[in-house]
DNA sequence: ATGAAAGCGCTAACAA
DNA sequence: TTGTTAGCGCTTTCAT
């Protein structure tokens, strides 16, 4: 069914034609080659313009052996923090004129390690990346980079990959939120995270225990918990028996789908948030400031990730820069406190 | 920078010199073809394999003039609607072994024309849209259709254009609004809506008007509102003045992130939601469960009209399918009320 | 069942 | 300044 109606292709050759000029010199002057003459140039794209001349890219990257797209590799779009590192990256992917191909992985380690081996085909120029919840062997990740394909990651990185990395604080941004719940009066805190992430999470956990450890509080076990990130039924559960077992008078979410989740089972346990127990979630979502109660959110800077990551791939792609691997961007994330950790006072 | 390792580029070329047989044998034998037999398929394949062959995208997609690739074309990304659809599409994407290519518009009529000019190119073997608000001139989608390359809508569709279209039941969600709202005991509702959407806007009018003239409700021009697709503090204001010029008791805001600032707005005014003024949003914000309060929505069936616009576009492509004009589903959005809505009893 | 060869549309030496 | 030519890696007749 790719038949089309071939019939009014115009490519070099009918240029060519058209002008009696030789297809090398359609093609210099398209690409405003220095020895082409002005007037040449000049009747060449009236022409291709005239004739709705649109080059063939995959003849282009075929014999460039360059495509002029990226693929951004994510877990999952429905995510406030996703859509909008991709929006960032798109506002760099259009400025280049290249093209964004995409790739949900689902958190899953298989499907991601299979993308990877396609993209040895020479499909993309480049790659942004946050990597799957489960991925432990980044043996897909070095090959690709071996053949010669940058990657930049964002937010969920692989801190053993020498590559670019742009990612927020999560030491920090963990310690923050722990801090200001103490502050809150809270004494008996539950950090929720989701499988997988061993870098990200240990640093979550690093901050979430210093901020403990500075109030002289010996962190439990069993106040560091780890549920699916899906917001369901059944993560409902897992969650209000946590709550039920620990009773914790605070909760970081450390993932978006957990605050949904975590309201919903205080409200099915009846607790009310704040006075019986508060909650800081790690998320960009806009409404979380409409929220009952409005939710204290670690924010981070989405967009500006994104944006940042694609200018890193494409500094690196034009030959502006080369120090990729020793690239490594932390911004700052924020805390928005709202009146979910408030006190009764 | 396009350089790379290519020195162990492995193509068909040098399978064909390991195992001693011509090109053809090899591309035919990888392609499962029945004139090779199933002995030197077996050798082909297990080199391949060993050698970690992958094929040339752009080679393969030059020679056979199409590129197992489609375009997805939307408005924005950070829209619970948009990111759930894409979700849907790369259900079917993925299991087609087909690329996705995606392309924000930010509702743009120029940028959405530019895009369809370079899509004439042959990039992509379909495109599943949804068109920008500001769209009326449709000449760059017929032209792309012209050159042969069909075109799937979903949501956002373009009436008078031969294609298939994949939306919900714009007059019925705003009908069972409107009338849920009236039921409620509104006697004054807004329509608030963002500028462009000619039919869509249409629709959801004339549904909202309906449901009034049941009631003897005469509609007044001034109750049909229409403001930016934004979130910021400028549209709170713009909508804040309308709320305290007109005094609408119901409010139906037809798209997402009108949400926040209707909540927003109402909260400056220090008008109580849902006792001084009901609202009900047309959008698939998961969070619509515990905002402050719930909010009614009208929920779109996201992930599934993104997988039938997908699905119909592949049986398009693979041949089984022909008829794309026909195709004109209509998949029914679903009223969830909630305490937006509730009344003081 | 296998191979030779032409060519998809474009780029980039190299010649003229 | 312009043209000639040799491919990029793959698919596909058409021979054998």
């Amino acid at each position: 069914m790719t038949d089309g109606t071939k019939s009014n292709k115009v490519n070099m050759k009918t240029l060519a034609k058209v002008l009696n000029v030789s297809i090398a010199t359609i093609s210099k002057a398209l690409r405003d080659s220095h020895d082409i003459g002005d007037e040449t140039k000049q009747r060449v794209i009236e022409t291709a313009r005239l004739l709705h001349y649109v080059p063939n890219p995959y003849a282009s990257s075929l014999r460039k052996r360059s495509s002029n797209t990226i693929a951004i590799i994510i877990p999952e779009i429905a995510d406030s923090y996703f859509s909008q590192a991709i929006n960032g990256i798109e506002s760099i992917v259009d400025q280049e004129k290249y093209h964004a191909l995409i790739y949900l992985t689902h958190d899953s380690y298989e499907r991601e390690a299979q993308m990877f081996n396609e993209l040895t085909s020479g499909r993309v120029d480049g790659i942004l990346m946050s990597v799957a919840s489960n991925t432990k062997d980044t043996q897909h990740i070095k090959n690709l980079q071996q053949a010669g394909v940058p990657i930049v990651f964002f937010d969920r990185v692989v801190e053993d990959i020498p590559a670019a990395k742009i990612k927020t604080d999560d030491f920090n941004s963990a310690y923050m939120a722990t801090r200001h719940l103490l502050d809150q009066g809270c004494k008996n805190i539950s950090l929720v995270t989701i499988e997988g992430y061993p870098s990200i999470l240990q640093a979550r956990e690093s901050g979430y225990k210093k901020a403990l450890a500075e109030r002289d509080i010996e962190p439990e076990d069993q106040n560091i918990f780890s549920c699916s990130n899906k917001y369901n039924q059944e993560n409902i559960a897992v969650l209000k028996e946590h709550i039920t077992n620990v009773k914790p008078d605070g909760i970081i979410a450390t993932v978006e789908h957990l605050a949904t989740t975590t309201y919903l089972a205080c409200e099915e346990l009846k607790l009310n948030i704040p006075q019986d127990i508060k909650v800081v979630c790690f998320t960009n979502q806009i409404t979380a400031a409409i929220l009952n109660p409005s939710l204290t959110t670690v924010l981070q800077p989405a967009y500006d990730m994104g944006r940042k990551a694609a200018e890193l791939l494409f500094w690196h792609l034009s030959g502006r820069y080369v120090q990729m691997e020793s690239e490594n961007i932390v911004m700052p994330s924020k805390l928005v406190v709202r009146d979910s950790t408030r006190t009764a006072d």
